[in-house]
DNA sequence: GCAGGTATCGATACCGGTATCGATACCAGT
DNA sequence: ACTGGTATCGATACCGGTATCGATACCTGC
């Protein structure tokens, strides 16, 4: 490969300095029109495109904006990325993806990384961060959003919504469609904080009415449909009773509609089905799946308005921003 | 914020000189156990995580595997994501993400601006991109690697299959069932050009046998699964006749199977169904739905093993791996 | 005791940009 | 003609690391 190019280059074929030339890529001002001019035209010609280390270890700051998921197999995170990535289209700045596979030493580790390029601010997902990521992340100097949870400290601000009453709004509007023996059928529950959260708010709702959760099962899946529908099919063999089944997430839930349409078991009437989310998979029956609505690509969208916005004020002003999940009960919603 | 620490403090700390600093913590040798064990105490006590800009401008090169993909709300993208994370643990790389939404012009811009990143090794998807596009990653002298796809001229290394290929083996495992009245589904088949290879693979075969597509019906989607069952709708009852229905992929094969399933529809003995990729989701309701299953996962996963032995060999050797899909019939293997 | 080798370390020169400030040229106003 | 101001540009000093090479100390064998 023949030597890459640099900004000596641009500026030697544009007959300037390179200070000029480096004025002149960056739209500054106290450059003339016509060496502007020259020094574009040089730059294309001899396919120069920068380096963006030289620049940003320079100036202090460069355009990238960290991104930390959990997971990328769970589509509601890639979701929510896309907003973020929507939301930086023209900004100048770019969002740069890590993946933390649920593991707050990975996470630890990937925070670490992510800062070592000096991101212009960071976006990381939920509030359970280990005590070194906050330290790491609050010294970082830069704005930092978290997302998607509520049901925490703040490090600085905050997108998202609280999933335990997420969790409890939905049992109390099930409850008050005459619902009564509760199931509840959960996928990787150990490393998903959130979805114990609302299971956990749900079962708080359940108590206050005097019950309780009469079956449970809970497993690490693979396939969250194919498991939903297994787990679905021993709960209610088990458990013929149940009038209710409350789920970790819409997949899962899916998974469960599948069997009882297969096994001919009504669905609400006989028992009713409730995941979360609103995934665009519940459009196959549409209404049969009682969802919490969220608004992940929102969500996304703001926390990356939010960096946008303390970076153009020069100042860091935290906020919290909630975006409340809406209870759709669908089909059971034209049950009395 | 406190200004941040460098390797000076780092080195004033532990009583040595900033070089020697930075040998013990990159663990290089000549550095007594001593001075090592000294800084590397005096970094964890101050907090230091270095500057990967400054690093990686000095030594000309970083530790980034730069990954593009069109989309990330299509998932199969986030799963050969996930591949390539977990291939790059352990390995001191790191992934960076872009998306392009499919759009060439898009691409050019985020492929160019993680070049300026001196990224270390870098993974796209598709052949499809533009002559600017492929002179840049051509000229980068890095190993790049082109995924999911092998209908086209490689830039270095591929790692896919024919899109075209696996349309015309659906097509041919169709017609030996004796499937005769074919209709097509399709969603964003303008940016989805592997898609659209799929298609033309599987009317090469139709035409092989006198046949063609009886209907069609193409339109740019929201939710895949929603769309899908209400085009079907529309494609059955303008054209009762259709035997089989070939759809772009599975997303959308599972919401007309959700619409047969829901009209009282035999599938697959009345109409047959088939899509793409062996998703998860087709577990809802195990083998009514024809798919063909594409590794997303090993093909991240096999890219980044490229990338990590390619720079271990400090050469570029380029090299094609076909990951060929299997064709699934699922139930409709069952009938004669 | 001395030559030659090895282990350890630090001074110095970059990497490719940007920030800063001073130099130069040109203009208008008096 | 001279002064003060503005527009344009370049020399220089960094940013925070790493590569290189020379310096020093210590050890070994004869």
């Amino acid at each position: 490969m023949t030597k890459r190019k640099t900004l000596i280059d641009v500026a030697t074929a544009a007959g300037v300095s390179k200070m000029t030339a480096s004025r002149a890529l960056r739209g500054d001002r106290d450059v003339s029109a016509a060496s502007k001019e020259r020094v574009i035209k040089a730059a294309k010609e001899i396919g120069y495109f920068g380096n963006n280390l030289a620049a940003s270890l320079s100036s202090e700051r460069s355009d990238i904006i960290g991104v930390v998921v959990p997971s990328l197999t769970n589509i509601v995170f890639p979701q929510a990325m896309s907003g973020v990535s929507d939301a930086l289209v023209g900004t100048g700045l770019q969002p740069a993806f890590g993946v933390t596979d649920y593991d707050l030493d990975r996470e630890y580790e990937v925070v670490g990384r992510m800062l070592s390029w000096r991101p212009a601010g960071m976006i990381v997902t939920g509030v359970d961060q280990s005590a070194p990521t906050r330290q790491l992340l609050s010294e970082a100097g830069i704005p930092i959003v978290q997302i998607m949870d509520s049901d925490g400290d703040a490090i600085d601000s905050i997108v998202g919504f609280s999933h335990r009453a997420a969790g409890t709004e939905m049992a109390q509007a099930l409850l008050k469609k005459g619902r009564q023996r509760f199931g509840y059928i959960g996928c990787n529950l150990q490393s998903d904080l959130r979805a114990g959260r609302r299971r956990q708010g749900f079962e708080d709702a359940l108590r206050q009415s005097g019950l309780n959760f009469e079956a449970s099962l809970t497993r690490e899946c693979l396939s969250s449909v194919g498991d939903g529908r297994a787990l679905t099919q021993q709960i209610l063999t088990e458990n013929p009773d149940l009038d209710c089944i409350y789920y970790s997430n819409d997949d899962v839930a899916f998974g469960g509609l599948c069997y009882c349409l297969h096994s001919g078991m009504g669905v609400p009437d006989r028992v009713a089905l409730s995941g979360f989310n609103g995934l665009g998979i519940l459009q196959g029956f549409p209404g049969l799946i009682a969802t919490s609505t969220t608004l992940r690509r929102d969500i996304g969208h703001a926390a990356a308005d939010i960096i946008v916005g303390s970076l153009k004020a020069a100042k860091r002003a935290s906020q919290t921003i909630i975006m409340q999940p809406q209870t759709l009960l669908g089909a059971l919603d034209e049950t009395p």
